[in-house]
DNA sequence: GATGAATGAGGGTTCATTCAT
DNA sequence: AATGAATGAACCCTCATTCAT
């Protein structure tokens, strides 16, 4: 049994090489220009191991996008389980997303550029994970319509489209941009997040 | 003379072809899928022409680029020398630009997963084309600042960024969702964009 | 009548520049490397021109190759003639032709490329050429045997294969090389050459 | 270890049937005549078997030139260490030079062509292995000098590479002329070889 | 005589995927 | 579990040649 346990751990660990190599690559030169050779060579293992982990590139790359998602669904759901208000509940999603996307901008670069990738194919799964991903966000924005603290005029669904889209590509832009201290971008770029949802949607007294 | 200009006007003809078949080819899969040989078939023109009137590939799209925000760039410039406020001309942009994805979603596809895309090595024509379409608007947050009717702790150059992204995804979001009239939902999504746009710059009074 | 002759010398100057941007195109990269839409460029003539003086490509080039073999014919032929024994025969014709390379290296270059090209499929002129200019150089040394300036032993054809190569190589050799001053590197090498010859041929004291 | 050693000259195996097949191709119709669909085929592989084994077409026609120079200057080294004298060295050379050619005329073929080719473009290792070459025979040239058997006023650099380009050059036409007897045709071919090459060079008495 | 737009077969190269070992 | 040699379809691009004007 600790045999079992450690064969399964390795083959974890090489699957996560995998992964974790695959999204360096994609996250370079686009999920179209990142090679399977390229992946495995910066994973350090064989090319048949790619094939024995996941069934295609696109398993791969699903993997990737589908775990990560998951990570934020999660993390979103916590939120708004503690969350004493939906503004506090929207604040610290959308900064947790821009947290996560200024920390790992592999991740964020393939994010968007498939979020709207035309004529892509992913599975249910994925796009289950999208719909899941903006219902958390639009439940808190139609909670703080309720709250009162949301202008009833907003379109929830429409809203929690503009945050993502919003997010993705400030902070991608700021990450590109910034030469200097990231550190201390990083908190400027959250206030003005911050700012610009409050002011976006908050009902001016 | 009219022989040339007829010689000249043909020869333009399939240029346009040439663009208008690529913009949908790639619209529909994504520039990396795009295959030249749909691009010419789509055309109805044999494979040579393309190489005749573009280097590459890459030379297509790029064309289709920078006619394309080209246009917005003109129109822009139009509105900043016209509009009477910045708000006003703010507005306008922010509409236009809609509208014009809204009409053209082929090429808001192609030019979000461009804007964004990694490893992407477009030209320095490129690259200028899309800094001198965002200095447009933050001039005109700038203006607005001076004017007194944008809040002042607005970074004008993330502000700009956040405006480009957020249009573009709610957009082409609305148009895959939309199955019914696309003509009403447009007047409400740009009613949304516009409702958008004035609270989160707003001065609140 | 005078209409006739100025379009026939203009057909003619047509020809010549087209020709003369050919021979500098494919000494620069090859007969292959050459293509028709880099010569028409070169000699400043559209592209349907070199198809109304030229059946195709390799007529061109074949053109070249025999109106500079026919050139050279022509003086070995003067040369024999008029030389009064073998060895001054041997000497102007090896001297001739290795100045005729040095000073156009780019035909030089064709000939070298195209003589030992295989697979080649040049016209029956072509070939007839070449044996014309081979016999020319064995018949000078056939001679020098009956004159009993050159040894017996040697087989004068395969000599005259032999000198032809030696020239061509080694003059492209020393163009290739230098760097310095040509003109002098010229008499340098002419003398090396005529050397070579005298004694690899002459029968010694 | 076997199994390693098995894999391993399997795919030694592999890269040399198509260095052979490269060659043969190469050889009847030249390098830029010579297609990878062609060379594949005639060693009985697939098309991308080439590109993992070879960079490029240029690479495997380079592998071919390399090696094959490779074993050349071996073979030179080899005499010039053991053989007594100068002159020997030289006959020994050039006599196995002209052997090779004439064993392996595909070889003499692409060499030949590829030497003087304009516009060439080998690689670093390439031009070194040509350089090497010629070293060998002028070094042994200037031996001569010393030891007083070959003519003092000889440039010994010039005479290297009229050697070379003689040899190939007469081998050549030797064996694209001769229908008969091949083996007959070689001994008189490399008496010829060895007499031009001593009367050129040997100091006379 | 001259133009240059158009053709299309064919070239070198890439790469996801398979499979014998 | 793991390897890496092998496959072959598909890609981008080139270029000699043709032909309507």
């Amino acid at each position: 049994m600790a045999r079992q346990k450690a064969r399964t751990s390795k083959a974890d660990a090489t699957r996560r090489q995998l992964l974790d190599a695959a999204l360096s690559v994609i996250a370079a030169r686009g999920y179209s220009e990142a090679t399977v050779d390229r992946i495995v060579e910066e994973a350090g293992v064989s090319k048949g191991v790619a094939y024995y982990y996941f069934s295609s590139k696109a398993d791969i790359a699903e993997s990737i996008l589908v775990e990560g998602i998951g990570e934020l669904i999660t993390s979103f759901e916590a939120i708004a389980a503690e969350a004493p208000t939906a503004t506090d509940a929207l604040i610290a999603m959308v900064e947790l997303f821009a947290s996560v996307i200024f920390e790992n901008d592999a991740f964020g670069r393939f994010f968007v550029a498939e979020l709207w990738r035309p004529g892509r194919a992913w599975s249910e799964a994925m796009r289950g994970h999208e719909q899941r991903l903006l219902a958390l966000l639009q439940a808190q924005l139609e909670r703080g319509q309720r709250e009162g603290t949301v202008r009833p005029e907003i379109d929830a669904a429409f809203e929690a489209v503009a945050l993502v889209g919003m997010v993705l590509t400030t902070t991608l832009y700021y990450i590109g941009g910034e030469g200097g201290d990231l550190a201390e971008a990083r908190d400027r770029f959250v206030e003005h997040i911050r700012d610009f949802v409050h002011h976006a949607n908050a009902v001016t007294p």
